[in-house]
DNA sequence: GTCTATAAGTTGATAGAC
DNA sequence: GTCTATCAACTTATAGAC
C-alpha cells in the first residue's frame, strides 16, 4: 500500500521544501506566505516544515540564500561561456569584450527571471532591509553580486550601474504584472517596448504568466 | 479636562491616518503591517481606523493612491519649475532641454525618497501585482507615471528607460538598507558611489536613516 | 467622533504517536 | 521520516456605549 507521503531522505525533502518555498514566498512575500502554503506546495504536513527548518524565519533565510546562490552560479556559468567564446576573438578590444560579457549576463538573468518565484523571492528579501535578521542576509547577497560584477566580470563602474538598474526595472515590471498587462493595454505595451527591446519584452511576458 | 484623544473632523483624521499608514506600510509591507500599528502611530484606537476605512485592504489602497498622487504632483511641480527656468534660454537645443528636465525630475524624486515611507509604500504596492484588487491600482499608478514622462515631460523612449531604471535601483538600495550600510562597509560605499555620484549617495544615506 | 469589549478566524509552533 | 491533534498568540472586524 502506498503511504500518503513517500518517505525520502531529509536532504531531498529539504531541497523539495526550499523549491516550494521559493514559489510561495515569491508570490506572497515573507509575511503573507504561510508555512501551511509551503507545506501543501511540497505535499507534506505543516508541522513537518517547521520541524525541518525550526522557524518560518529560518526557512525564509535558507530560501533566500539558496536563491542568491543560484543567481551567482548562473552568472558565473554565463561568464565561463563568455570566456570560451572570447577565446575565438581574443584580440578584440577590451571594450567590446565588456559588452559581450554584459550581454551574456543579461541573458543569464532573463533565464532566471523566467522562474517567477526565484526573482520575486530575491526582491522580497531586498525589501526587508530593516528586518534585523533578514536584512543583513539580503544586503550581503546584493554585495556579493556587486563584487562579482566588479571583480569577476570586470565591469566598469558605469556598466555595473546600468546592469543593476536594468535588472531592478525588470524585476519591478515583472512583480507589478505590467509585463502581462502589456498584452491588453496599449500604454503598457509601449512602456515594455521602450524600456527594453521587443526581445526582452517577450521574455517578460512569458515570465509573468 | 483634556480628552484622551482630541476630537477633530473626520477629514483631518483620515489624512492623519493615511500619513501614519504610509510610514507603517512602508516599513512593514502590506501584510506585516497591522491596523493596530497604524492606529497607534496616529494616536487613536484600532477599531476607529477600521471604522473610517472599512477594511485594511481599503486603507492600503487609499494610502497607495495618495502616495502615487503625491509622486505625480511632485513631478509636475518640478516640470513647471523646469519650464520657468527654460524660458530664460528658450532657444537652447531641444536635447539640452530634455536633459534639464531629466535633472529636475531626478531631484524631485530624490526629495520624495527622503521620506522613506512614501517610497517604500509605492514599492510594496508594485510588488503586489498578483493581488486581484491591489495589483490593478499599482499598475495603473505606474502607467500614469509612464504617460507623464512621455507626454508631459516629453522624454525620449531611452530617457524614460534610464529614468525608470535608475529610480528602481535607488528604491532597492534604499529598501535593502545598503545606503545606510555604506557608512561602515567599503564595498557598499563603492557600490553607492559607482551607481550614483556622491551627491545622490549622500541623499540616500540620509534617507536610509 | 471615538472608545472598550470581544467575537471569530488565522497561523506558527509544540507534543507525542507511528 | 512524517503525521494528527492542539495550543497560544495575534489580528481584523463588529457591537454598542459615550
Amino acid at each position: 500500500m502506498t503511504p500518503r507521503t513517500e518517505r525520502i531522505s531529509a536532504d531531498e525533502r529539504r531541497e523539495q521544501i526550499l523549491a516550494a518555498a521559493t514559489t510561495v514566498f515569491g508570490e506572497l512575500g515573507y509575511s503573507a506566505a504561510t508555512t501551511d502554503r509551503v507545506a501543501r506546495a511540497a505535499g507534506i504536513s505543516q508541522p513537518y516544515v517547521v520541524r525541518l527548518f525550526g522557524t518560518k524565519e529560518q526557512l525564509f533565510i535558507e530560501t533566500l540564500r539558496r536563491t542568491l546562490g543560484r543567481l551567482l552560479a548562473a552568472f558565473r556559468a554565463a561568464l565561463a561561456d563568455a570566456d570560451d567564446a572570447g577565446d575565438v576573438a581574443a584580440d578584440v578590444a577590451a571594450d567590446a569584450d565588456g559588452k559581450a560579457r554584459e550581454a551574456r549576463l543579461g541573458e543569464a538573468y532573463l533565464e532566471l527571471v523566467e522562474d517567477r518565484g526565484t526573482l520575486l523571492t530575491l526582491l522580497h528579501g531586498f525589501m526587508m532591509g530593516s528586518d534585523p535578521v533578514i536584512g543583513p542576509v539580503a544586503r550581503d547577497g546584493f554585495l556579493q553580486v556587486f563584487r562579482m560584477l566588479r571583480d569577476e566580470a570586470g565591469f566598469e563602474p558605469e556598466q555595473i550601474h546600468r546592469f543593476l538598474a536594468d535588472g531592478m526595472l525588470i524585476n519591478t515590471l515583472l512583480a507589478s504584472g505590467i509585463g502581462l498587462a502589456a498584452k491588453g493595454d496599449r500604454d503598457a505595451a509601449e512602456l515594455m517596448d521602450c524600456t527594453f527591446g521587443s526581445h526582452v519584452a517577450e521574455v517578460l511576458e512569458r515570465a509573468s504568466a
